[in-house]
DNA sequence: GTCTATATTTCGATAGAC
DNA sequence: GTCTATCGAAATATAGAC
């Protein structure tokens, strides 16, 4: 076996374990909060000792804020789907398609948004205010010039976005609800039929069939 | 002035104190989830000496599980509404209206309950498997007799449901990230916009009119 | 880069005088 | 019923040997 470079390993091994704490960090996060989790539990679930967290992320905000930060990317690559569509039906079915499937891959990404955003955002409060307002705004005029085309009823444009983010939300965010009224976890038919019916009244909604 | 029995006014005393106690802690509960939330933050909030807390309220757990039940009594209230409304425009209207005003009025209850279900519902699991599972079939009843009768076009039930809670609690729980959005607080106006918006797209994706 | 032991702070809860 | 003082547990963070 060939040695690598002493530098080389310690990247790959820092890369591993910010892997592993990271995982760990969001699942615990999403499931008590900033304030009720604690080091000692992120660093049982990743197999860690507890100093090794302190080594990777000096303190608990630092770690935090990457796990926060990293569901934030995955959200805002979700809009492509949307942008080159040429109407509503394309457009907004690939939007719910997208975040109807992050909502299932990464209900716990999910849950700390929301944790986040319900603290007032202490921590991405100028993500808010510049990368999702300036996306906000795009998908604002995109949705404005479905409606002058005729593509669609004159509906609230901000309101409507709002409208997607809540229902696609909630299958990740009240997933426990919903999976108690279900009485056990959603199947791939589950997945597929909530999918369907949140494409079918939201784009009957807002007249685009 | 009129002196009242000794046991009258302890009583008169105790409801004062745990009133101003609760409304303390669903604001400190809702921005900060049962573990972020602290009991000497709650009782600076309350104008109250830490320790009076723990006079009123044995446990912090006690305290969390009363601010998490007089919000379900709130939601159940609502459902009201839509009982013997004709059809689904009055019905459903009526039942959007009902929760767009619970958002606005207590945003905090809204947010606490989120971080409940969240958490998996530690404490009102039994209220999500007995009463509020039956509230739901007896919902579901009533929208599959409405699409019986031609009223709506014959959309799923539950999903119909999840897609209501979403949408109206969304103004609630993600109120900092919609004022982060709209530049400032929502005025009545804004309110109206909201409210009408939801039941347009909402009544007309279920084919109501 | 790892890990045990520990420093330091903070929190929930209580004791006990008033 | 109120309130100061404090206990004991648990949490964040660090020191320092390996």
């Amino acid at each position: 076996m060939t040695e690598l470079p002493r530098s080389q390993r310690r990247t790959e091994i820092r890369q591993h374990n910010e892997t592993l704490i990271l995982q760990a960090a969001e699942k615990v996060f999403a499931e008590a909060g900033f304030g009720g989790a604690t080091m000692q539990l992120i660093a049982d679930m990743a197999g860690l000792p507890k100093a090794n967290l302190h080594y990777y992320f000096p303190t608990k905000e630092d770690l935090y804020r990457r796990v926060v930060q990293d569901i934030f990317e995955i959200w805002l690559h979700a809009a492509d789907s949307m942008d080159q569509a040429p109407g509503p039906i394309e457009g907004i079915g690939a939007y719910i398609q997208a975040k109807m499937d992050i909502s299932r891959r990464h209900p716990n990404g999910s849950k700390v948004w929301a944790f986040e955003v319900m603290h007032r955002a202490p921590v991405i409060q100028d993500y808010l205010e510049t990368t999702l307002r300036a996306w906000t705004t795009g998908r604002v005029r995109l949705i404005e010039r479905w409606i002058a085309e005729g593509k669609m009823a004159p509906v609230d444009p901000e309101h409507l976005l709002y409208m997607l983010w809540a229902t696609t939300q909630h299958y990740a965010d009240f997933g426990h609800q919903i999976e108690t009224l279900n009485s056990g976890p959603f199947s791939d038919a589950d997945w597929q039929k909530a999918t369907d019916s949140v494409k079918t009244m939201i784009l009957r909604g807002i007249g685009a069939f």
